[in-house]
RNA sequence: GGGCGCGUAGCUCAGUUGGUUAGAGCACCUCGUUUACACCGAGGGGGUCCGGGGUUCGAGUCCCUGCGCGCCCACCA
């Protein structure tokens, strides 16, 4: 029964999360509430992964949400799962075979495969340990995998509605290829970085002319590739040049000189090389022009036959040997240092190489207009809502979506290319013969998809998408989807355009976005830097709870955070707290005996007690709303603050003494134990384990809980009453006991001391039993008078309410304001002196009688008169203390 | 080149629609082991809310501007 001294989170946290699991909490049948429908679905982690700190951010705030919810008596479901991570899984394995001396390409595609899934049922069930450790109460029986059958039946389900609503199509388009990872990818996953470079100045000799051209470029490797030069068509300079041919140096090809309105006459020399097949304006540009299209860099960026004596380079060998020869041939006129904005690969940081090839893509422009358009009409709400600019403006200059990736790991393309007719035909299953041609001779494409593709549909998918299931029925649209803003793009966008356009629903009526957490130093945590954190051992070291509400606590709305450890200590201290301050409350139910719960009404007779039912029901109120709009780490303060600050230091501290004073303590236990249980349940999302184990504890000590529940996770979350809660004057009891405890540390009077001491109350009076208190918090024997301080002797304190003077013992303090009080109350006096002009001036102000609101102006003239009636008593003081 | 955000105590940050003495955690100083807790308690010091201008009766909060940071987007070779 009795409490540990220390709390130590590992005893418990094990055992309640796998308690929650085995008795399938958190399936939303457990809970048939009436109370509405709450769902969400778990961002999937790539099952290649492991737990970082933002991950457990951003579990725990969806596990706040997703518990409150629950506790409300909301029909709740999380639904947890992975995602199968194309390229990331596909290299890591890769990885693997080459440390074996294998590559994918040896094995061949059914044996890789094999392989790859081989891994993800050895690794991939990692990730969801950690989230179990973390408390997070999502359904497992609904886990869901993005190439489980039932979602790959999805994923093929949506491809072949976009395309036979002509929404996919396939065609030679220039798409940017990581030679590193061999795919095309989509221009979401590259980046783009600056880096000193050159632009090179290179002559090209107009064909029959003595005239010749200069052109500029930062990638001289591809003019071997040029087809044409361009200028613009309004260019007075080269008007003459128009439908001229030009010499490509080094091997002296023939190229058209053209006119285009891409080129900019303002920049360089206003001339710019055309290579069609290696840069995407050229490649439009070459479309537009009809220009031949001459390859000379193939997916490993080495140069091709087409490049002559260069084949086989590397491009940027080629480059040097290319600028070394035009430099000997002199046609390199200048080199000058030049910035040069770099796509390169966002997973693997390989400058992309701009190449024509075959893919396919989804045609963005109306499936955004309408994701643009649920935001517009309120449809779905971001939150911070200042995201939104940022989400209109991408979706503004949205580009078609290449979808094909040239991997093995994945859902492959569902379409079927015939040997014989060479048609290609898109379905659900594979035909057994062509229907062009009825030959049997098909083949499906090599291909697979994004997999921001699957994971696009995860919202309905993982409820049984395209079924009419129960589930999907019942839970879809999700209720709200947390994320990190880094994914909005990648994945929030396309949920949102595939929900809307597979489903003509949303997927999610609000949006969260989370910051980023960050190390103590706001640097980025990255694995290059070395300064990842372990969310297992920092649950390890300061208990999840702890972590828990640490991250919160810093975690405003958007803003990245800044992870410290101290943050993580005081946290740690925070659950030792509210653990020791339930061992007293544990202990003072054994020795009086108590073996039931108590019943009857709150009893209001205490001030202490009508002041902390008061203040529970505001922090309540303050928590709910706080919560409402997603302002976790508001909530999170205000728990804190309540129990640390009041429920611990001023009531426990007096209620302690009533226990002592009383002759009956059972008196007490109504209202101590109700604010208690009242405050785990508060405090239950935000500290799952501690709560779970202390209420656990206390509805079997004290059975007749009303309606038991079998977890605190199922049992009511607080709810503000409307009703009045009875004023006290416990307010006023904590000035006396800070004023007194003020007057003895300024005036270093002995600590232990007892000393005589006078109130002077200003019509509001103490009981007898509340002076007992203070004196016992003060060390005080304090006497009660009405009306004001007559002699001036003693260290005195002023509150609106009642002088405090203390009779100081110590004859070298006896009889004489110490330096530390009269330092202390000319302060005053100066703060109140500025105060009290101010007001004064304020309410002489016709405008601001007239314009500011009635309350700003009662407010202000109440303040005033306490100003000056605390003015007058401090200088009285100074003066009568010389 | 566009866009977004930030600058508040020594450090990390709160601060809902403008409202009168700007808060927290940590750190710091002083005191205190009264049987829940030293992962504790009490008290204290510390801020021209980045600079400048404006709107307003009233600005940390709204507008403009300067400075300093960070991030995102972008096909000027």
């Amino acid at each position: 029964m009795l409490l540990e001294k220390a709390y130590e989170p590992q005893k418990f946290e094990p055992h309640w999360a796998q308690w929650w699991i085995e008795t399938g909490l958190y399936r939303p049948e457990r809970r048939p509430g009436h109370a509405g429908v709450f769902s969400i679905v778990i961002p999937p982690p790539n099952v290649t992964g492991s737990l970082h700190i933002g991950h457990m951010l951003e579990h725990t705030v969806m596990d706040v949400a997703v518990r409150w919810h629950r506790m409300k008596g909301e029909t709740t479901l999380w639904v947890p799962g992975n995602d199968h991570a194309g390229i990331a899984t596909q290299m890591v394995v890769e990885r693997e075979l080459a440390a074996q001396g294998l590559n994918r390409r040896q094995l061949g595609r059914e044996e890789f495969e094999r392989r790859v899934w081989q891994w993800k049922e050895e690794y991939g069930g990692r990730i969801n340990n950690q989230i179990r450790r973390e408390g997070a109460s999502v359904d497992w029986s609904r886990e869901r995998f993005t190439m489980d059958p039932g979602l790959s039946r999805a994923v093929r389900e949506a491809f072949v509605r976009l395309w036979d609503k002509g929404l996919i199509y396939r065609g030679e388009y220039m798409v940017n290829w990581c030679p590193r990872c061999q795919t095309a990818i989509s221009d979401v996953e590259t980046v783009h970085e600056s880096e000193s470079g050159n632009l090179w100045h290179i002559r090209y000799a107009v064909k029959d002319s003595d005239e010749s051209l200069v052109v500029a470029t930062t990638r001289p490797e591809t003019m071997l590739g040029d087809t044409a030069l361009a200028v613009h068509p309004e260019d007075p300079r080269y008007l003459h040049l128009h439908g001229k041919t030009a010499i490509l140096p080094l091997i002296h090809r023939e190229i058209r000189i053209i006119a285009d309105v891409i080129v900019d006459p303002k920049f360089g020399t206003g001339v710019v090389k055309i290579t069609p097949a290696h840069d995407p304006n050229d490649f439009e540009v070459g479309k537009r022009h009809s220009l031949p299209s001459v390859k000379v860099i193939d997916e490993d960026a080495r140069m091709t036959a087409a490049a002559g004596q260069y084949q086989g380079l590397d491009r940027f060998e080629a480059r040097k040997r290319i600028v070394a020869a035009l430099e000997a041939s002199g046609e390199l006129v200048k080199t000058e240092p030049y910035t040069v904005n770099l796509s390169k690969c966002s997973r693997c940081k390989t400058i992309i190489e701009p190449l024509v090839s075959n893919q396919w893509f989804v045609r963005m422009r109306g499936l955004a207009d309408a994701a643009m358009d649920a935001v517009r009409s309120g449809r779905i709400r971001f939150v911070p809502d200042d995201r939104e600019v940022v989400f209109f403006q991408w979706m503004e200059n949205i580009r078609d979506w290449c979808i094909s990736r040239q991997l093995w790991w994945g859902h492959r393309i569902p379409a079927w290319h015939c040997h014989n007719c060479k048609q290609t035909t898109v379905a659900r299953e594979a035909p057994a013969i062509c229907p062009h041609c009825q030959s049997t001779e098909l083949e499906q494409d090599n291909d697979v998809l994004d997999t921001w593709f699957s994971s696009g549909l995860w919202p309905f998918s993982t409820l049984g998408w395209p079924d009419e299931t129960e589930d999907l029925k019942k839970y879809y649209p999700t209720s709200l989807l947390i994320t990190g803003f880094d994914i909005l793009f990648f994945w929030v966008s396309r949920m949102m355009m595939l929900g809307l356009e597979m489903t003509g629903d949303v997927p999610f009526r609000e949006v969260h976005l989370h910051g980023l957490v960050r190390d103590a130093e706001k640097q980025k945590i990255s694995k290059t830097k070395g300064n990842t954190v372990d969310p297992l051992l920092m649950m390890d070291k300061y208990g999840t709870d702890a972590c828990r509400i640490g991250l919160l606590i810093s975690a405003s709305a958007g803003a990245d955070i800044a992870l410290k450890d101290d943050r993580l200590e005081a946290s740690r201290a925070f659950a030792n707290k509210l653990w020791n301050a339930s061992r007293l409350l544990f202990l003072n139910i054994e020795r009086s005996k108590l073996s039931s719960w108590p019943s009857g009404p709150f009893p209001h007779e205490h001030f202490e007690d009508a002041w902390i039912h008061a203040r529970l029901n505001e922090a309540t109120a303050s928590v709910n709303a706080a919560l409402r709009s997603h302002r976790y780490h508001e909530a999170a303060q205000t728990l804190w603050n309540f129990v640390w600050h009041e429920f611990c230091d001023w009531y426990l501290e007096v209620k302690k003494l009533r226990f002592k004073e009383d002759s009956g303590p059972d008196a007490h236990w109504t209202a101590a134990l109700t604010i208690y249980e009242g405050m785990l349940r508060l405090l239950h999302p935000f500290m799952p384990f501690i709560t779970e184990e202390l209420w656990q504890r206390l509805v079997h000590a004290l059975p007749s809980l009303s309606k038991p529940v079998e977890s605190i996770s199922l049992a009511a979350f607080p709810a503000a009453i409307a009703e009045k809660i009875p004023a006290t004057e416990f307010p006023v009891f904590q000035q006396a006991v800070t004023a007194a405890r003020e007057l003895r540390a300024d005036n270093k009077l002995d600590a232990k001391a007892i000393l005589p001491a006078t109130i002077h109350v200003h019509g509001k009076l103490f009981k007898d039993e509340d002076l007992a208190i203070i004196k016992s918090l003060t060390r005080l024997e304090v006497r009660q008078i009405q009306g004001t301080i007559s002699e001036r002797s003693g260290l005195i304190r002023s509150t609106p309410d009642f002088d405090l003077q203390i009779q100081a013992a110590a004859p070298s303090t006896n009889g004489t304001v110490g330096a530390e009080s009269v330092a202390r109350i000319s302060k005053e006096v100066a703060a109140l002196e500025r105060n009290i002009e101010n007001s004064k001036r304020q309410l002489s102000d016709e405008t601001f009688l007239s314009r500011a609101p009635e309350k700003v102006v009662a407010g202000l003239r109440t303040k005033l008169v306490e100003y000056e009636a605390q003015l007058k008593k401090n200088r009285d003081l100074l003066e009568g203390l010389g």
